[in-house]
DNA sequence: GTGACTTGGTTGTGAATCGCAACTTTTGTA
DNA sequence: TACAAAAGTTGCGATTCACAACCAAGTCAC
């Protein structure tokens, strides 16, 4: 049996004209060259299938338009040395993630790789006028920081609440206290460069996918779980699910125990009401918690009412795998956040009860990972909404 | 604001090469006259975007290839008539749904059209090898009645239970007592064309998409009650989400009461166990209902004990749906089975609760509707599941 | 170290495909 | 009956890729 046809579209596209066949190459080759650091043009020809003059040719464009650089090939196997093809050193892009005590401003460069960042304390919630014109300063000082950088190929912002991608107005985020910004628009004039927004599991998912845990799999889901909540977002047949609106993924509003306490969506007992950092924080006191490192900071303390606490936290986001496992059938289930401690403290509990708790074929091959990137996935994943045009047209137009 | 970027793909697909472009070409035209069953050479001009000596080329090399034919011009406009382009009249495909006590057979043309349906009652749960062998005697019968269909295009088979589309391969139908089953690679030995399976709920999407509800529709999903439960298929970006096997979709085991009955999935108050047709079959005794005109059969007796289990059920699917709007975030929600018939009879009350049950700006422009396609439902899609290689790649290769 | 081998860049030619402009056909309208 | 509008048809040119022949640069065996 051969394989079929997974994930066609049912509704008819638009049709492709000769330039078509170059622009799709082309966003090819970039986007290549983007997730694989050091790619020589004859893995490229591999990886395309297209003939070596051709990707002669293209790369030749590539580096005509100062997208990308050849640089010396390795030598170790036979044959003649195929030069290496990088991401020009001089496209940035600029990542601006407000937050409720401080402003994190970034600069990005193609790969992945953050060159620098800033991070702007305040001392009260900021209001969305300030953040832009702060994100503005911040990004002039980074870049007469950084002479190298030819080109910025736009700037992203990774939103702490509700947020519409298409249009980037930012919908909701009552932790900034912001109620229908026209975000996008307000950084595109305060910083002269497209800039696109989305909200922030959506953004570390895309970090994740492009850089991290996500790199070889089509279908899979993310619950990151922070101080203030779960957030959730998915990738379905090698996309991010986002929707009509942009508002898909709330992965941490599924009913876990329909006797708990009202949540602010409406409902009784969501994840999100009863898997909370707090409650670990409650159990564990008077002993502190690291939230960055919180497989570590409770080692010593995981007995008692504290394990309790542990296993009842992992008995609930067991249940709401288990019902995405059934929604999604994915490859994997990426965790971030303290689910991510979580997972690290109660790897082998988490995994059986998911099992348990599945219909078995579909947890018969399940993958639990922890997410990869660490400390700059908002950053590189905000970074990665503004490489987006430029991937997938990069002569532009 | 310029729209966004939306679910481009996050791993890079192949290279395309000139021949693409007309394979892109010649496929986009075969599905839009799939679609639309008598579109002018100059409506599919604009729709594609393409330049009319282009169309004039591409509709010619479907003519040769008999896939389509062109049919005499609607005059009543000014200017010279564009001549109507329809699908190959003689081109068909045979849908072969097995269920517990027949089988039902269908002959299919190209723009959905059901040409023939047989359904062989069954004394007993057939075997595998049974329903093949009576799926090949009744496609043998109706091709006899059929001289006019010159080519078979595949078959499809819509499968009461988890079924793997990508090998093939029935996992398990509990129904049918079937347990891994390679089903398409029977079907094909028997009918000697290419066979492909889906679970039913993914074929009855599938028909809805392409020539119902969904039509106009890119994210959406389909909640279907049967008499033995319910089942989900969604429509993400504007393709069936599938998963990693092919099992995604199951929107029946969402948690709506923790302290429900225990289901075989292995939880406690899925959907599937709270919101059933027998409970509403067991209010209304000894009156009698139609699964097939639920909303008429109820509407005589809505009072009492009925009224009540009705509203039960419409609370309890509500919460379903309202879950999964955050998730998906979707342009509309289709019913079908006896869940179309609970929202026939209580459609304001679900949308309202639904509204109440979710985020306010997920559900601010819900729409519910009711599948529209009808009795043919599943041949139509189990059809389409044998038209999508054709429709892919209309000349072969 | 030398030559065979292998891998891969380079160049020129040919084929596929689409757009475009000019021309023709067919209809409706004044 | 003349004219305008819409759309099919035809020939030409531009773009893009594949292919084959050739050349370059490394490894490997002796």
């Amino acid at each position: 049996m051969d394989s079929r046809d997974y994930g066609r579209p049912l509704t008819p596209g638009r049709g492709s004209r000769n330039e078509s066949t170059r622009q799709h190459n082309l966003s090819l080759l970039l986007s290549l060259v983007h997730h694989h650091p050091q790619i020589s043009r004859a893995e490229l020809t591999r990886m395309t299938g297209l003939n070596r003059s051709t990707i002669g040719a293209l790369v030749a464009d590539l580096v005509d338009a100062r997208l990308v650089v050849e640089v010396a090939a390795l030598s170790g196997n036979v044959g003649r040395p195929s030069p290496r093809v990088t991401a020009h050193p001089g496209i940035a892009a600029v990542a601006v993630n407000p937050d409720v005590d401080a402003i994190i401003v970034g600069l990005v460069g193609m790969g992945g790789v953050v060159l620098d960042r800033k991070r702007i304390p305040l001392p009260e919630l900021p209001s969305p006028e300030q953040t832009v014109q702060i994100a503005a300063d911040a990004t002039r000082d980074l870049l007469a920081a950084h002479p190298e950088i030819i080109r910025i190929a736009g700037a992203g912002a990774a939103v702490p609440g509700l947020a519409r991608p298409l249009d980037g107005v930012i919908t909701r985020s009552p932790h900034l206290n912001w109620y229908e910004i026209p975000y996008a628009e307000m950084l595109e004039d305060a910083l002269q460069t497209p800039a696109y927004i989305d909200n922030d599991a959506n953004v570390g998912l895309l970090a994740e996918a492009v850089f991290g845990a996500g790199r070889n799999l089509s279908t899979y889901f993310y619950m990151n779980g922070s101080a203030s909540g779960i957030g959730g977002a998915i990738i379905a047949g090698g996309t991010v699910l986002r929707g009509a609106d942009g508002y898909a993924g709330e992965l941490g509003h599924t009913v876990v125990d329909s006797n708990g306490p009202l949540c602010h969506c409406g409902r009784h007992g969501c994840l999100e009401t009863e898997v909370q950092y707090a409650r670990l924080k409650d159990a564990a006191a008077p002993h502190e918690l690291v939230f960055g490192d919180l497989a570590n900071s409770l080692a010593d303390i995981d007995n008692g009412a504290v394990a309790e606490e542990i296993d009842r936290q992992v008995e609930l986001l067991a249940g709401a795998i288990a019902s995405h496992m059934s929604v999604f059938n994915p490859e994997a289930v990426i965790l971030g956040g303290f689910l991510g401690g979580l997972f690290e403290r109660r790897g082998e509990e988490l995994r059986q009860r998911v099992k348990d708790l599945a219909f078995a074929p579909l947890a018969d091959e399940l993958v639990l990972e922890r997410d990869s990137i660490g400390e700059d996935l908002l950053l590189v994943g905000a970074a990665e909404l503004a490489f987006a045009p430029l991937l997938d047209n990069p002569l532009g137009g």
